[in-house]
DNA sequence: AATGAATGAGCCTTCATTCAT
DNA sequence: GATGAATGAAGGCTCATTCAT
């Protein structure tokens, strides 16, 4: 009623805000419940109260808002779709890299796909779906008509494969590179990399098709 | 040495086989050690008698060879640096994606990456670093000095992002394609599309700097 | 007292009829708290705050009343010994095997003789006890002088042998003789033999003796 | 091989014979398996290495080879089918009562009927099944072709049901008569009021319905 | 008075590892 | 040298109970 949460309602938001970052951290099965519980401050019980087991926990951490809102903002940015690109990289690759972004959904999501759970189903559905069709009507936008639609799918694969890599391969860029940062500056550079890269390429193989 | 195999050295190599195929399917943490042994038709005491521990025996089952023989093999197959760029992913895709290669490591490595263990370090010296190496040089000869150094590392990233998001996102792919089959022909048409993207890219983003 | 009673008072009646219904079918160890309350349209907390714990619970659901207005009336059915024997039997049967029998108490109680609790006590001094008076009175009454108390009290023990015998081995009976079913017929059928049963033995006993 | 079993044996073999203690103390779910483990000397976890679940240590805690040899034995003992019911009863009672008979089957056995689990379908048909077919067979030696096959039965049930009364009511007995005792003399005199009861009730029967 | 939330002890089970042979 | 047996720490989860309101 009031804007004084209950009790209940704080646990059990500090409950998914420790899950993210225990998962997003271990992965699922790396995570467990009472580490989770220790940084929320609650009791080993209170997952299994709240939301019945960890697969339930994971399926409420699980939250894509921030994903949607950053398409639905990118649609009514601006006309030219490659504009738009550079714009969404630049947002998505912050989600994505930056380690103070409360949105950690996207690492989960990441880990996710790299030993599926149960919950892989509702991520797909609700998040990996929508923004590979996002991404397809973009690059639409963009090639018009002077690619097939098989064409037009690897090169959003390859534009998603270009931000992820940055993800996967955290761990191993530091250790090649101890100096590298992901900083605002570090992920606005990567991100503009992505889209001269991805349109050069894009336009490029156009010209040539054509 | 000779081509009598002690039983010991037998069971050695076996647990180590079994190790690539566990690994490879569960991860490292998901994977027991009864599973490997059990496979390996050996007692659950071999891992830790033979490599003492399962780290160990992790550490034993990365076995790079094939990498380096691609990487190899490759210097000497063409003067033209494109079309040793297109030759090797398309070797390195196979390998990579191809589910009945032996060479399973690659697929244990892409979960190192996702979940590092102590034997991140091994993978990262042995077969990650070389790897960025030799395409750095790839890069170089292709790009010339018409790009900074921080230039050609990012193009580096975008070729092998490409790449292992056929790898990381086969679970998410299956459900948004179903028909999509790893075949060798898709495979090929993959690695394809990865060089000519990639070609594009360099090669546009040249002429535009220059 | 009044018709008018509080929402407590009538949570309380909802509980331990709710208590009796879930003891009686899951025994008071597989019983849950939250079962309970939740046939009870209660609170988890509601058991705690009206019995005290679950053991207060379940003394407040045993209720002999049943038991003992069968013996009350039984005892002016009939001047004849042998007639009420027969008459108890059968109301005693129907009130331990009848399903839809709102004396589900027996069945608690018979639950607590394999898996004593803390309630047992009660349910000896208040039900069992009386009980075994009642019957050691018919007894008497049946065999007069011509045996010892001890044997008597063998006598008792036949008789409620063969009536409990029903009950404890529902399930195994179910098993054993699939078409067998608990309706009015057959309990009286069962009533019936036990008390011809018991009674040509205490008679041919006695002749024996004399 | 030599008659000195191996270590493992022993283990199993103590947590058997502490599993039929615990069972039939506290039953099926009462009983946990860190006490079994504790009683056996054993570690927690050496339930499930040598049975796999608690479920499986229940079944194989289970035997019924007692209760054949007693059957077996008393087919040969005597001619006379009374005779040998009331040696049936005597060997029956002693291995129902006698607490320091190493047959504690049986209790655990009494206990799975309030408490059906899983392994209910093995004891009927190992033990109780065979049982009643036993006792069919004496009774109807007995008591010829004077009575139906159905009066037969509940002449079988009259006779378990006295049996088990004592097993089942053991505490209720202990409150209402604190002398009582279940000596070799004790269990040697209930034995025979149940045969003497059962032969004059049987006896009657027929000679009444001749 | 009465409840939703939270508790912590305890459950069975799984695991990599170590021990005794 | 090599193994079956045994270990104990830790896992997720359930439970009767208590707390704060």
């Amino acid at each position: 009623m009031s804007d004084i949460q209950s009790g209940s309602e704080q646990t059990r938001a500090r409950l998914i805000e420790a899950a993210r970052e225990v998962f997003a951290q271990y992965g699922f099965q790396g995570a467990t419940v009472r580490e989770i519980c220790r940084r929320a401050g609650a009791n080993v019980a209170a997952v299994n109260y709240h939301f019945g087991s960890k697969d339930g926990l994971l399926a409420e951490a699980l939250n894509f808002s921030g994903l949607k809102t950053l398409q639905t903002n990118n649609l009514s940015a601006d006309p030219c779709p490659e504009k738009r690109l550079r714009l969404f990289l630049k947002d998505f690759m912050l989600m994505l890299l930056d380690e103070n972004s409360a949105s950690r959904q996207c690492r989960i999501m990441a880990r996710e796909l790299a030993d599926p759970t149960p919950a892989l189903d509702k991520i797909v559905s609700e998040a990996i779906a929508p923004l590979h069709e996002f991404l397809g009507r973009l690059v639409c936008e963009i090639v018009g008509d002077k690619m097939s639609a098989a064409q037009q799918l690897r090169c959003v694969f390859s534009i998603l494969g270009q931000c992820s890599f940055y993800y996967h391969t955290e761990p191993v860029l530091q250790r090649l590179h101890p100096e590298l940062r992901y900083d605002a500056d570090e992920i606005g550079a990567i991100a503009a990399h992505i889209a001269e890269f991805s349109l050069a390429a894009m336009n490029q193989l156009t010209r040539r098709d054509a």
